[in-house]
RNA sequence: CGGGGCGUAGCGCAGUCCGGCCAGCGCGCCUGCUUUGGGAGCAGGAGGUCCCGAGUUCGAAUCUCGGCGCCCCGACCA
């Protein structure tokens, strides 16, 4: 097994080698284009049957749309088909023939979507119209990277309808609440959850809220996004609804998203030098138990007493009892490690003597041992304190990285080394933003919602802010 | 699209400058034996359109021309 660069050595390499060593993804033979290998999947898998139930219990609904998005639909909003045109894969052919209108490939679904809402909705009782979509788009990208940035991706759109712009306001921040909750919560992410930029907002949306991550070599990553639409959508597709008083209205919307990036995201928050470093709340397999032994008698006693002990946490604890013959026990402990399961069971002669078994937690390798008959709660404690402290760890990283900064020299010297967050004063002129990024590659990532009120003076230009906004380098 | 690098076994590479020896090395894989509390050892074995095409030559992984692909760095982006 080839050794992991580490994060010291080169960031972005150790973080493809984690993905490798993990198996998490492979490349394509198809340009831009990832393998989301069965460990990777069923992250998200995880992630996807985590979602699901959030977007179920705030009343959406899922359904399925076209892949293929007529060119004439494209067009209909401005900014949207602005934005995302020059990145959007299209068919031109079909069946042998020159098709008659160019298909784009969807690289998000909000006018094919729109186009069916004008069909459904007639009426106020039509509203609001909660429906998410599970699929995969296309973005022609120029560099690609694993999981971060690839040509294609997969990821859930939330496309909602509502009678009013408070409704439809409540809705894009209420999902950013959810997903704020899963980051936070399962992938041990701490978030900071603010308002894009109008340089930075999503092409067609009025407002667009984010919730943005730090990751290890302390860039920021947009871990997910969720639109107030405004009616242009309704608008650009003539969707209208006759409210109570018979009088026609146009509908509002948003959007939202989360894509296999999240994935991206778990990697470059929590894994280290050894590998993959996975929150329990995502793992798929919880424990793995290694039986160690010394001669035939000795492996045969042993992979029995592993696989007893594993079998009462049938249906309580994911675990797999790795009791192969052609690999040294070492050998296992790394293997296992690179590929994150959060807890490891060592059971030799030793413990079995003494009717103990040893705990290694992934997080910091730190070993226990602990009677045999109070495995199971102690493996529950374990990866309960795991997730908390995996939370916890990032967080202090976060902060440890974030400066309160309010001269541009400061900012300029200190956005390379150490780099992170800095929260800055800005006048809120699109000129400033322009500048900032030109001149350092940082890009203003959002305006946190919970920023206090705070009198202050332009990072670039002098002219007053009346609170902070959070710039970084980005990916 | 601009800059850089690279295509030789599943992976990582040497060989290419200066043409000729059986196309090699490490890891991995298979078989056997010995091992097994932090990446085991020995022995044997399998595995190749040397990216593709054309040319030069008695002879091409190596030289020439053309093409394709991938990776890294920039601008763009979930």
């Amino acid at each position: 097994m080839a050794k992991i660069t580490k994060r010291s050595e080169d960031y972005s390499r150790w973080y493809t080698d984690v993905i490798m060593q993990a198996e998490l993804a492979d490349y394509a033979p198809v340009k831009g284009c990832m393998v989301i290998r069965p460990n990777g999947y069923a992250i998200w898998e995880k992630i996807q049957s985590v979602l699901d139930r959030m977007f179920k219990e705030t009343g959406h609904r899922n359904a399925y749309f076209p892949l293929f998005i007529p060119e004439s639909f494209m067009r209909r909003e401005a900014e949207h088909v602005e934005g995302f045109a020059p990145e959007c894969a299209v068919v031109t052919h079909g069946g042998g023939k020159k098709l008659e209108e160019p298909l784009y490939v969807r690289p998000t679904s909000e006018t094919i979507i729109w186009a069916m809402y004008k069909d459904w909705i007639q009426s106020y009782r039509d509203l609001p119209l909660l429906i998410n979509q599970w699929c995969n788009v296309v973005r022609w990208e120029m560099r690609t990277r694993l999981f971060l940035r690839t040509t294609e991706f997969l990821w859930q759109e939330g496309h909602t309808a509502h009678a009013t712009e408070a409704e439809a306001e409540e809705e894009a921040r209420k999902i950013l609440q959810i997903y704020r909750t899963f980051a936070e919560e399962y992938m041990a992410m701490p978030v900071i959850p603010g308002q894009k930029t109008e340089k930075e907002k999503f092409a067609g949306a009025l407002r667009t809220y984010t919730i943005e991550a730090m990751m290890q070599d302390r860039r920021a990553l947009q871990a997910g996004t969720s639109h107030n639409l405004g009616q242009n959508f309704a608008r650009a597709f003539d969707v209208k609804y006759q409210d109570e008083n018979g009088e026609l209205q146009y509908v509002w919307a948003t959007s939202w998203g989360v894509s296999t990036r999240l994935i991206g995201a778990l990697i470059m928050t929590h894994s280290d030098d050894q590998g993959l470093v996975l929150p329990p709340r995502l793992a798929t397999l919880e424990v793995v138990v290694v039986p160690i032994w010394k001669g035939d008698d000795e492996m045969s006693q042993m992979k029995e007493a592993a696989h007893r002990l594993a079998d009462s946490w049938k249906g309580k604890l994911t675990y797999h009892v790795d009791d192969r013959e052609g690999y040294r026990p070492g050998w296992k402990f790394n293997e296992w490690e690179s590929k994150g399961v959060p807890v490891r069971v060592e059971l030799g002669p030793r413990d079995l003597q003494r009717n103990e078994a040893t705990l290694v937690r992934r997080d910091t390798g730190e070993r226990t041992t602990v009677p045999q008959d109070r495995i199971l709660e102690a493996i529950k404690d374990l990866l309960e304190d795991i997730q908390s402290s995996l939370f916890r760890r990032a967080l202090e990283f976060r902060e440890k990285y974030t400066f309160v900064v309010d001269g541009y020299d400061e900012f300029k010297e200190k956005i390379d080394e150490p780099g992170g967050f800095f929260l800055v004063h800005w006048c809120g002129d699109r000129a400033c933003e322009d500048r900032l990024q030109e001149e350092t590659k940082a890009t203003i990532r959002c305006i946190p919602f919970d920023r206090p009120a705070e009198r202050g003076r332009c990072l670039l230009c002098g002219r007053p802010s009346d609170g902070r906004v959070v710039a970084a380098k980005a990916y």
